[in-house]
RNA sequence: GGUCGCGUAGCUCAGCUGGAUAGAGCAUCUGCCUUCUAAGCAGACGGUCACAGGUUCGAAUCCUGUCGCGAUCACCA
């Protein structure tokens, strides 16, 4: 039982015996650093049931704390605030309990019912950017916090893979391309085909203005510039099965794949599924039309199909087109039922999608809710903000895109610069060096997205590089490679429990913090905010570098102490490790 | 216009289901490397929590309205 449960009960017994009373519950908070003591009980919200001066109650409270609980050294009242000092031995049995746990933070129990999370769903007629980076990082940390919460967790992505962009894509190809490859230009495969995007756009442009200038008013032009219509044609070509188009989007989208299984790799992340839209967009139908029978929705004259969510406070919504056509609707609802066929064992799934999409999955879930899934109540859209350039969206045609591999590569190079200033690292090779600075990059890179609310857009100057001091993902791993350090130093790495000892101030603030890592773990699972667990882990490192600053470790006093601050920090190594291993961030022996 | 989200120090962000004098980092300024890694520590400076009402013992937090920013409201995805 933790602390604040034991202590629960022990106010309320006080409460029994000297008021006669009874609570519901007690709120707790921990004290703030101006005053004496290590957790707070508020008494302001038991005068709703107790009749009186708040400080003398508490008074009356504490008092019978201290002669009656162990637990409770010594309290002070400030106002309706009840401090209590809590007696080192609960810390120090608390810590001799989690000392060798290897695992500290995570769940013991697995429950049996899994989630599927969804993340990245790129389209694949460009490389991926800056906003794909929040979204891959975001849906990776959320899955590794998920299972550490205790789920099964697979992950997953929807690869859309079929339509008119990527046709664009094809047609500027075949037009221009004079049978470039990734192999002969020596190009990423992604980075290839987005070129031939770019160039589509330009000749686009450009036929749009010949046509204006030939007298013919914008929107007309738009849509009737050639270069458009041939990539039309061919769309229709590809839903009819024309082979040589067909062939042609295999090989173009596989080395896009390609393209972008480097960029995963380099980032970090993995998926244990893949759909393709090209597969499921016409999965949706029989659903739409069983939905049909049991009146789920309804047609219209014009053979189109509908479901009216107007009591539910929105509008109609078209499920299928007119032409009998499947529309974005109609493949999410088929491609959650496939999954669900997939992976029988999913109770519930997580879309990380951007907020834009916000209206999109409130329909969608209302609509899988209508059809009568069980599972469609655990269906949650990690909705996140938009990560803009001070001159406003990222825009891949205009070239305006903060490119993913460059900014990867630009973060290491940046970690470079910096440990070669420092200079800590003479005796290591080079390749040990290069894996170090993509371990730093990366680490700066990821938590500078993940430590900020995912509601929360994210301004993004490429101007002003990625801090690697303070409130960042360096610091972080600095502390971490610190206490790496002593402990290679540490002669005696022993794990024995540790009884008589007087704690520091800033050990039993330490221990406190460790406390509240796996409740953390939990708020972040139930929130899908891996950015509970950055400013948590901020937290702790900062405690921790002040004990290390204002504490000798290897030179304590007897050696009981420097087992246990040599323990201490091992615990806290691996607090920081774990913490990180669920934003998806290394941690280096070394820095 | 309807709906949703956001608005906290010069900048970037914390602030849990309402609780004590609103906290960090960056930037600026002071100290600290002959002692465990100075990507660090200790400190200073910096706030009308967008604005106005309301709820209550108590509001950055909850409610209403106003303003500002963003998104969305397609037989697009």
């Amino acid at each position: 039982m933790n602390l604040q449960k034991t202590l629960e009960l022990r106010v309320k017994e006080a409460v029994k015996s000297l008021f006669d009373n009874e609570l519901s519950d007690v709120e707790f908070q921990s004290t703030r650093k101006e005053f004496d003591g290590d957790i707070t009980v508020v008494v302001f919200p038991m005068l709703r049931i107790l009749k009186g001066n708040p400080a003398v109650i508490g008074e009356q409270i504490g008092k019978f704390l201290k002669e009656n609980v162990n637990l409770v050294k010594d309290f002070n009242v400030v106002k309706g605030f009840l401090n209590l000092e809590i007696d080192d031995s609960y810390y120090i049995s608390f810590f001799n309990d989690i000392l060798k746990d290897q695992n500290y933070g995570f769940s013991k129990t697995v429950d049996p019912k899994a989630v599927m999370v969804e993340y990245s769903s790129p389209n694949t007629n460009k490389p991926l950017h800056l906003g794909h980076i929040r979204n891959v990082l975001l849906g990776y940390s959320v899955s590794e916090i998920l299972k550490a919460s205790g789920k099964k967790v697979y992950k997953t992505q929807i690869i859309n893979d079929r339509g008119i962009h990527i046709c664009k894509s094809m047609l500027a190809w075949k037009r221009f391309g004079n049978g470039e490859t990734p192999k002969t230009s020596g190009l990423k495969g992604d980075k290839l085909v987005g070129n031939y995007y770019v160039e589509f756009d330009k000749v686009y442009k450009k036929e749009i203005q010949e046509l204006i200038n030939a007298g013919m008013s914008e929107d007309d032009a738009k849509k009737s510039a050639p270069i458009l219509l041939e990539a039309q044609d061919m769309l229709r070509k590809w839903e009819s099965g024309d082979e040589e188009v067909v062939n042609l989007w295999e090989m173009m989208n596989h080395w896009v794949y390609d393209g972008f299984e480097e960029t995963y790799k380099a980032i970090g992340v993995n998926f244990d599924a893949y759909y393709y839209e090209s597969d499921t967009y016409l999965l949706g139908k029989e659903f739409i039309a069983e939905g049909l029978k049991t009146g789920a929705f309804f047609k219209k004259e014009d053979g189109s199909v509908w479901c009216d969510l107007t009591e539910d406070g929105l509008d109609e919504k078209i499920v299928l087109r007119s032409d009998g056509t499947a529309v974005y609707m109609t493949q999410d609802i088929g491609t959650a039922i496939q999954r669900i066929k997939d992976y029988p064992d999913v109770g519930g799934m997580v879309y990380t999608v951007g907020n834009e999409q916000d209206y999109h999955f409130k329909v969608l879930f209302l609509i899988l809710k209508k059809l009568g899934f069980d599972w469609a109540e655990n269906l949650y859209h990690l909705s996140y903000g938009m990560v803009d350039l001070p001159s406003g969206k990222m825009k891949s045609r205009e070239g305006t895109v903060v490119d993913a591999d460059d900014l990867i590569q630009e973060m290491a190079d940046t970690a470079e610069e910096i440990s070669k200033e420092l200079g800590k690292l003479d005796d290591y090779n080079e390749a040990e060096k290069k894996e170090l600075y993509k371990i730093i990059g990366l680490g700066a890179l990821k938590y500078f997205i993940l430590k900020v609310d995912p509601k929360k857009r994210i301004l993004f100057d490429p101007k002003e590089s990625i801090d690697f001091q303070g409130n960042t993902g360096p610091f972080i791993q600095y502390t971490y490679a610190r206490i790496q350090s002593i402990l290679r130093k540490s002669d005696s790495a022993d794990l024995s429990a540790i009884e008589e000892i007087t704690l520091h101030e800033k050990e039993r603030e330490l221990i406190k913090q460790l406390e509240l890592f796996p409740e953390v773990v939990q708020n972040a699972a139930t929130q899908h905010s891996p950015a509970l667990i950055a400013n948590y882990t901020y937290d702790l490192v900062k405690e921790f570098n002040s004990f290390y600053q204002n504490v000798s470790i290897l030179g304590a006093d007897s050696q009981q102490e420097k087992t246990f601050r040599v323990a201490l920090s091992k615990m806290v190594g691996t607090t920081i490790k774990n913490a990180f291993t669920l934003l998806g961030i290394a941690v280096p022996s070394r820095m």
